[in-house]
DNA sequence: GCAATCAGGACCCAACCGGTCCCGATTGTC
DNA sequence: GACAATCGGGACCGGTTGGGTCCTGATTGC
């Protein structure tokens, strides 16, 4: 199964809470939020220190200080929250960029590769913005061919 | 980044050069794959056992035996690759499957939201067959809207 | 001046994965 | 009929990674 890394789980949701927040006071403190959501406070703060490198969230330092989004949740590709949390998208096969190290480089025949199907993932997360999972519903253009067997749950 | 195991990379090359192989007497032998594609052996014997079991590849046992292909590789999409070596196509964030021992359960708001992204993402990678991978082309459905930035390199 | 809050890094431990090995089952060949 | 080649399945181990915690320093409102 494709791996996706557990803080970017938490990212999600606490940019949700986030979201739900608006309007509660200008900015959203990281104890709180991990109060509202139940995740460790240490980890809830590791999360939004990378959200706010990547410019999804906004930080304001001191007493009063917290967090605060930078857009709407439907402005916000999932894809964006993966690359914030585990770095570029990418199926990472030759996982150590030591390009010249991996002996078999000259007979392999598919080096390179998985490049279109990263193209393809990356498309794909694009389409879907926070909004859309925060509703569990899909867009359109992904609606007809999905081979799924159960529908997902309702909201 | 969306770790992929790099046994499936290897699955690719294996069904690469099994294809290539086709013609070249009826049944390659792990071992005979092995010394072909600089892999070692025994790695390449445990990728071609999932791969059976998958339905992917047919083998046959004793002396003279090994593998084939089960179908010509645009006839395998990537997504079956991965489901064989990886386990089923998932966003794994609540990765041990033990619902109820999420503690933030009732807290947490995009429980199973992760359902449409991998919706969407088993779609794009249905689309794509090892033939595509194999002339690092791209089906024309994805070519328009991706955001690549440099363009993968020609065969 | 003080307290609250973010920023950044160091650190540890458990889980997972890649890789190897071994033994049993099957089947063509001499 | 014995032998050799090959697959099938499982056990095992060491390295790497990531989740999670903690500490110290910088910033800012009260």
């Amino acid at each position: 199964m494709l791996r996706l890394s557990k803080l970017t789980d938490y990212a999600v949701v606490v940019l949700v809470r986030l979201a739900r927040a608006e309007g509660a006071g200008p900015m959203q403190t990281s104890p709180g939020i991990a109060a509202a959501s139940g995740i460790p406070e240490p980890t809830v703060a590791k999360v939004l220190k990378l959200l706010a490198g990547a410019g999804l969230v906004v930080s304001q330092r001191g007493a009063r200080g917290g967090y605060r989004l930078t857009r709407p949740l439907a402005a916000v590709p999932v894809a964006e929250v993966i690359a914030a949390i585990d770095g570029p998208i990418a199926l990472a096969a030759c996982v150590d960029g030591a390009e010249g190290a991996c002996s078999t480089e000259t007979l392999c025949p598919v080096r390179g590769r998985w490049d279109p199907v990263n193209a393809a993932i990356e498309t794909a997360l694009h389409a879907i913005s926070l909004a859309d999972m925060e509703q569990a519903s899909i867009p359109p253009a992904f609606r007809v061919p999905v081979p799924a067997p159960s529908p997902w749950p309702a909201v």
